[in-house]
DNA sequence: AAATGGGGCAACCGCTGCATT
DNA sequence: TAATGCAGCGGTTGCCCCATT
């Protein structure tokens, strides 16, 4: 078994020492060891999971309910998906942390084959890191805004990207795709995971995941008011043709008053202008001194969340004040 | 080549809510 | 109704690997 990070069963490697594994009383913490998964997966292909506690010492399994749980769950269950978070995952958290918060099992639910545990790992590992290169708290609101304004058109741009370069003989345009997708009415489901689909729309989704919200169009009419916070969101991907098919999508017909205090009321009135934005949060001096670290450590091309394209437009933003 | 620091991941801990008795 | 046990959740920790010095 492989991990991530292609060890061979990240915890095996301490199965040839189980003697110095520690033990609590009877029961054993630490890493798992290929015998003791083995014996949990046979215990549950015969019996099924559930009843953790009895599961565990019918199992022969010197380990508390909660941890064989775990382990199944986290690690063993076969439907668990492994690899990098893709493009269209990273964009599904995103989306739904912004409106669950920490809620790391839901968000979950909506992530095929994802874990809570792996989810809330990406969350710490990427997403914090980000936050705290741009010198802000994750939880402030100049970081919310900017993975909604910024992060997430770069997301869906690269998508698109993406989608355009695989699905040539398709010929369907992602923008297509999504409104197809869209009209269904059920954005996610099993197979649009991984496939190169994009699944989520730059809007916010509710329990059915419809598109229940979009943020509405730029317009010269809002483009000179600087508290605008839909001009700013327009600004910052320019480019995108797939962000502005749903700039464009008319109205929100979410019946849902939960939502429009997320996605819309939140950010229209409390969206302060993106010259304010960037006085307040973000240290761009700080960001230009680091530019090629932001490349560089970002790691892997999945991770690259800003380009020289952004870096120059928040600097632009900087000028303009 | 060795030391060191950081990143990433798996696992544990503590708390909460629910079901059962 | 209170007590108890269990399952599940989110936060935190510890360890391993890798890149850098």
């Amino acid at each position: 078994m492989m991990d991530v990070k292609g060890n061979s069963n990240s915890n095996s490697s301490s199965s040839t020492t189980q003697s110095d594994e520690e033990m609590v009383g009877d029961l054993r913490r630490g890493p798992w060891t290929v015998e003791e998964d083995f014996k949990l997966i046979n215990y549950i292909a015969t019996h099924g999971e559930g009843r953790w506690n009895s599961l565990a010492r019918c199992a022969g399994l010197k380990r508390t309910g909660k941890s064989c749980r775990l382990r199944w769950l986290n690690y063993l269950r076969p439907d668990v998906r492994r690899g990098n978070i893709t493009l269209e995952e990273q964009l599904m958290i995103l989306e739904l942390h912004s409106r669950w918060g920490n809620r790391w099992s839901k968000i979950a639910q909506h992530l095929p084959g994802r874990t809570d545990n792996e989810i809330k790992n990406y969350w710490r590992t990427r997403v914090q890191k980000h936050a705290k290169q741009l010198k802000c708290d994750v939880n402030s609101k100049q970081f919310k805004d900017t993975m909604r304004y910024l992060w997430m058109p770069r997301l869906i741009e690269r998508i698109q990207a993406a989608a355009t370069t695989s699905s040539t003989a398709a010929s369907a345009s992602p923008a297509a795709t999504v409104s197809a997708v869209s009209t269904n009415h059920h954005l996610i489901n099993n197979n649009d995971v991984g496939t190169g689909n994009l699944v989520i729309p730059h809007g916010v989704i509710d329990d059915d995941f419809r598109v229940s919200h979009v943020t509405p169009s730029y317009t010269p009419e809002n483009s000179s008011t600087a508290a605008s916070s839909d001009s700013f969101a327009a600004q910052i991907s320019p480019v995108s043709d797939l962000t502005t098919d749903y700039y464009h999508m008319p109205v929100n017909h979410n019946p849902n008053p939960d939502y429009f205090q997320a996605g819309q009321v939140g950010f229209s009135e409390s969206m302060i202008s993106p010259a304010g934005y960037f006085n307040q949060g973000l240290d761009f001096q700080a960001m230009e001194h680091n530019n090629n670290q932001w490349v560089v450590e970002s790691g892997d091309a999945s991770d690259n969340l800003w380009n020289p394209e952004d870096i120059w437009f928040l600097q632009q933003q900087m000028n303009i004040m």
